[in-house]
DNA sequence: AACAAATCTGGTAACGTTTCCGAAAACGTT
DNA sequence: AACGTTTTCGGAAACGTTACCAGATTTGTT
C-alpha cells in the first residue's frame, strides 16, 4: 500500500522538503501562509510522518521504556496506564517489557537503548543487586520505582529512586498490631534471593517493630513464600498460610507484605474454620483498590501509587530535558485501618 | 555517547559493510569463518543494530500495537502480559496504548500504522461501532479480542475476532441460577452508549435465560452502571448494588457481568446486613483469579483468558506472515460453581 | 587444462527525514 | 537609489541499514 512521503507533499505543494518539514515542526523560519497551506496538504492526503527516518536522522527516538521485573498484578497494571499517560501527553512512546527472573534487567535496558535509540528508562519492581560499572553503561537516565533498596556503594547521583520507606512503612504497620495488643505476629514474606528486595525490607521493618517492642522474633512465625513462586501473587500468600497453620506455632495476627498474599492468606484461614478479625487479625500492604471491597476490608499501607506513577515519568522526563537532576524520593505511605484486624481478645 | 555502527564493525574486520550485514541477519550467502570473525567482533564491542535504520530501509518496523479501550483491569493486564511475551519470543516490539473514552481508536490505529510502520494490531476490549469503509482503511491485520459484537454488515474478512459467546455464556449463568430456584434475579450490568458492547450481550443472554424460562422481567432489577463511573470497577458495582437495594425491589440472586462488580457489590450487600449466599447468591462473570480467593468464593463464568491472549497473538502472527487467513473464534467458557450461590431457601 | 558453476564478497543506491548552508526576496534605512 | 537586514526558501548531505549487482575466488566437470 502506497503512503505518500514528505517528496509527495512538497511536490504536491509546489514547495521543497525542508519547507514542508519546517512546517510540520514548528520551524520558527517559514511563512505562515505557506506553512498553512502545507498542513491543509498534509491533512488531505493523511500524510504521517515516517518514525524511523525521523529517528533515524535525529539519532534518537521520542521513546522510553517499561520495564516491569515480576509478573502482572494490578499494582504494577495500575502505574503502567499511569506512565503511559504521561507520555502520550509528551508524544512520546513507551516500550513495555516484562522482565523474567532469570533476565538481566540492565542488560535487556541496555539493549533497548542501543536497539530503539530510547531517552530514558523506567525500571518497575525489585531492582537491587547491580554493580556501579554496569549502571554507568546505560547512557541514558533512568528511574527506579517501587524498587528495594540499591546498594549504597552506588552513587546517587546516577540513578533516581521513587517509592516509599518500605522498611518504616512496614514497621509502622507491624507497630500498629503491636499497639492493638498482639504479641504472636506472623508474617508471610516474598523475597528475592539476594540483595535489599522490596520483600526483605518490609522484613526488616517486622524485625524493626519486634525488636523495638521488646519481642522475641519466632522463627516459626516468619514465613516464606516459596522460591518457585510468583512472589507476591494470592496462590503464593495462600500457600504460605497453609504451610504456617500446618506448623502449629500459635499466632493472633497475620501480617503479609502484599494485599494479594493477605488476601490468599485469608482463604487458607477461612478453610482452616478460622474467622477474621475474631480470630486471627490480618494486615496486608500496597493499599490495592480490591483491599477495600473485600469483606472483611483490609488493614493495608498504602503506597500514593498514582502519585508515585506520575512522579516516576514526569521526573524521567524532566532529566532528559535537563530541567532537573537525579533524585531521590521517598513518598509516605498510609496505615488504613480497617476490618481485617482488631483488637487481641484478652480472654484468650 | 559514542554507538558503534556496522561501518565501524565492517573497518574493525577488514570487510565490506554488506557482509557485516549478511552475517547479522543469517543470509546463506557467507563464509562460516567470516561470520563467525564479526559475530565475535560485534559481541566483543558490543554492536547494536540500530533499529530505525533497519526499519527505515526495510520500510516496516517488527512491531505490532496492542489498543486497549477501557481502563486497566486484572482481566486485561493479564492479556498484555501473554501477549508481550509471545511478541517476545518472535523479536516483535509491542506498542501499548490505552485509548480514553473519547478517542476513536480507528483513528488512532491508523496513525500508529502510518507513523510506525507496525505490521499488525490487537484490539483489546470492546470495539463495535465501526463502518467498514474505515476499517478497510487500516492497510495492516488486525485481531479483536474480547470484544463486543461487531456489526454483522461488516464482512468477516476484514479482520479477526478471538473471545467467548458472551451472551450465550451470560445466558449459561442465569439459567444455572435459575435451575437453582431463583426467580427474582438482579443483574449489575455496564454498557456502552451504542452498539453490540460486551455489556449489553451480556445482559442479553439475562434476557434469553428469563424469557425461555419463562421468568417476566423486572426493570426494577435491571441496574445499568452509570455511564460516567468506570464500567468494570468494584466501585461502580458497590455503587450500582446500592442503587438496587435503594429500589426496594426483592431479589434472591445478584448477577453482575463482570467479577469486579459482583466484588463490589457484595461489598454493598454486606453493608446492608445481607448476607452471601444465605440472603442473596452473588455470580460473577470473567473468571479472574481473585474470585478463587475471596470468602465465600464467587461463582461466575471463566473465559479462557491465557489461550484467547496466546491465540490473539499466534494468529496475528501467522496472518502477518500469509501463514494463516482471518479468522473467527469462539472459545467456551466454563461454569465454575463456588460458594457465593447457593439453592434458593425455599422458606422464605 | 580449460571452462562452467557455485560460492563468497564489496561497492553503492536507496529508505524518508532533518539540518545546514547559502541564495533569493522582501523590507528598512539612509 | 543603494545598501544592509530580515525573512523565507530550496538543495544536498547526512543518519545506519539492507539489497541489488557485479566482480572475485573457489570448486567441479570434462
Amino acid at each position: 500500500m502506497f503512503e505518500p512521503t514528505i517528496k509527495d507533499i512538497a511536490r504536491l505543494c509546489g514547495v521543497g522538503v525542508s519547507t514542508v518539514s519546517r512546517a510540520i515542526n514548528n520551524h520558527p523560519d517559514i511563512n505562515p501562509e505557506t506553512k498553512e497551506k502545507i498542513l491543509r496538504t498534509i491533512e488531505e492526503y493523511g500524510y504521517v510522518p515516517n518514525n524511523s527516518a525521523r529517528n533515524l536522522k535525529r539519532s534518537d527516538a521520542k521513546a522510553i521504556a517499561v520495564l516491569v521485573k515480576g509478573m502482572s498484578n494490578l499494582f504494577f497494571a495500575n502505574m503502567i496506564e499511569i506512565i503511559e499517560g504521561e507520555c502520550k501527553k509528551k508524544h512520546y512512546s513507551m516500550e513495555l517489557s516484562y522482565i523474567e527472573a532469570d533476565e538481566d534487567e540492565v542488560d535487556m535496558a541496555q539493549r533497548l537503548v542501543k536497539e530503539k535509540r530510547l531517552r530514558g528508562i523506567i525500571f518497575l519492581g525489585g531492582m537491587f543487586a547491580h554493580s556501579e560499572e554496569k549502571l554507568k553503561k546505560l547512557s541514558v537516565p533512568f528511574v527506579f520505582s517501587t524498587a528495594g533498596a540499591i546498594p549504597e556503594n552506588i552513587s546517587k547521583s546516577l540513578y533516581s529512586n521513587i517509592g516509599v520507606d518500605d522498611r518504616r512503612e512496614s514497621r509502622r504497620m507491624v507497630d500498629y498490631l503491636i499497639g492493638l495488643g498482639h504479641r504472636r505476629i506472623a508474617i508471610i514474606v516474598a523475597e528475592a534471593e539476594e540483595g535489599q528486595s522490596i520483600g526483605r525490607l518490609r522484613l526488616e521493618g517486622y524485625y524493626d517493630a519486634l525488636r523495638e517492642s521488646g519481642i522475641e522474633v519466632n522463627p516459626g512465625l516468619v514465613c516464606h513464600v516459596s522460591q518457585k513462586m510468583i512472589p507476591f501473587s494470592m496462590e503464593s500468600g495462600y500457600l504460605a498460610a497453609k504451610k504456617l497453620l500446618a506448623g502449629g506455632e500459635e499466632f493472633t495476627a497475620l501480617y503479609a507484605v502484599a494485599d494479594t498474599l493477605a488476601i490468599g492468606a485469608e482463604r487458607a484461614l477461612y478453610e482452616a474454620g478460622l474467622s477474621v478479625p475474631d480470630d486471627v487479625s490480618v494486615s496486608g500492604y500496597d493499599g490495592i483498590e480490591l483491599a477495600n471491597y473485600i469483606t472483611p476490608s483490609l488493614t493495608t499501607v498504602r503506597q500514593p501509587i498514582e502519585k508515585m506513577a506520575r512522579e516516576t515519568a514526569r521526573l524521567l522526563f524532566d532529566i532528559i530535558s535537563g530541567k532537573r537532576q537525579h533524585q531521590h524520593i521517598v513518598y509516605e505511605a498510609e496505615l488504613l485501618e480497617r476490618e481485617s484486624a482488631k483488637a487481641v481478645d484478652l480472654r484468650k
